[in-house]
DNA sequence: GGCCTGC
DNA sequence: GCAGGCCAACGCGGG
DNA sequence: CCCGCG
């Protein structure tokens, strides 16, 4: 027997009004892909994004753990700075619904786990269309898929769940962000070299006149990027949807992925980057090279 | 969404 | 009792 | 040191 130490809260509250989208739909949601988002986040820091009037209202980031949290909930202190954040970490389907009640939409974290928080499991570009269409990030992403491959390094790619693409490369977790940090910047002003037409690593907006701004930099200690399957704010309920490689040649946009038609999605073809979980490859002959 | 503070 | 506030700031790089 | 950026 267990005891209930949360309930759902308003079930008929639009999130998403133009998609139609009921908070009791939303954590039906979040109940269908835990099988497959658990793993992802698991021991993993997460910064919220709720909007607790739906999307159409105003939003606020969280990263510490709000008051009247259940004991249930897992924490993890992060003493890295000044001011102690206690991160909620979502290990179980319980805490998962229990977010989302609380209208946590998007489900932001760590590159890094709370066993070497200095070591990162994954690399990660982001990429931002800086202007037009997606199909300029389509071709910049087979472009660095081509050239971790020719380094040995296999690659997964999923939708930012708004305009863009993240490349996903799994590391064994014995590298620290200073190191990682080098590989990025390197395959950065590799494939700029192939395709200054296509390609800006400025980070000044201004100075930005290509079409994909290839965010190398968002790959650091306490940053983040959306969890695969995190919703996102967005009109139509989109998700960050994991990709095989396959689907992007044929076309694959971002706003296909929605709350409505993922669940669907994940029966039939399952975890998409379930591999990022059980390989990694060690940067060991890059970083020698690089150095 | 819901706790906490101040009146 | 109730209205209103609060809920994140940090890593990086360039000037 | 400050600032822009995400
Ligand atoms: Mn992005
Ligand atoms: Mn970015």
């Amino acid at each position: 027997m267990s005891i209930a130490l949360w309930q759902i809260t308003h079930p008929e509250k639009l999130l998403w009004p133009e998609a139609n989208i009921r908070k009791i739909d939303y954590l039906r949601y979040l109940a269908d892909v835990s099988d497959v988002m658990l793993p992802h986040l698991r021991d993993r820091p997460v910064t919220f994004i709720r909007y607790p009037h739906g999307v159409d209202g105003p939003s606020f980031y969280q990263k510490n753990v709000p008051a009247g949290t259940p004991l249930s909930v897992q924490t993890y202190t992060d003493h890295s700075h000044q001011k102690p954040i206690e991160y909620v970490l979502i290990n179980d389907a319980d805490t998962l619904l229990w977010a989302g009640n609380q209208a946590c939409i998007e489900f932001h974290i760590w590159f890094s786990t709370t066993r070497e928080p200095e070591y990162p499991t994954h690399l990660a570009f982001d990429l931002d269309p800086v202007w037009g269409d997606f199909e300029p990030t389509r071709e910049v992403a087979f472009l660095i898929r081509d050239t971790l491959h020719g380094l040995g390094l296999p690659s997964y790619p999923k939708t930012s769940g708004k305009e863009g693409l993240q490349i996903y490369i799994p590391i064994t977790p014995r590298h620290h962000y200073n190191e990682t940090r080098k590989v990025m910047q390197f395959i950065a002003e590799y494939v700029i070299k192939l395709r200054p037409d296509l390609i800006t690593l400025e980070r000044l907006v201004k100075d930005r006149h290509a079409p994909v701004y290839v965010d190398f930099l968002q790959h650091a200690r306490n940053k983040t990027l959306p969890a695969p399957y995190s919703p996102r704010g967005t009109k139509l309920g989109t998700v960050s949807a994991p990709l095989s490689w396959n689907e992007l040649e044929k076309g694959a946009v971002p706003s296909d992925y929605t709350i409505s038609n993922m669940s669907a999605r994940i029966k039939q073809k399952g975890d998409l980057h379930a591999d990022l979980l059980s390989h990694a490859n060690s940067l060991d002959d890059i970083l020698h090279f690089l150095h």
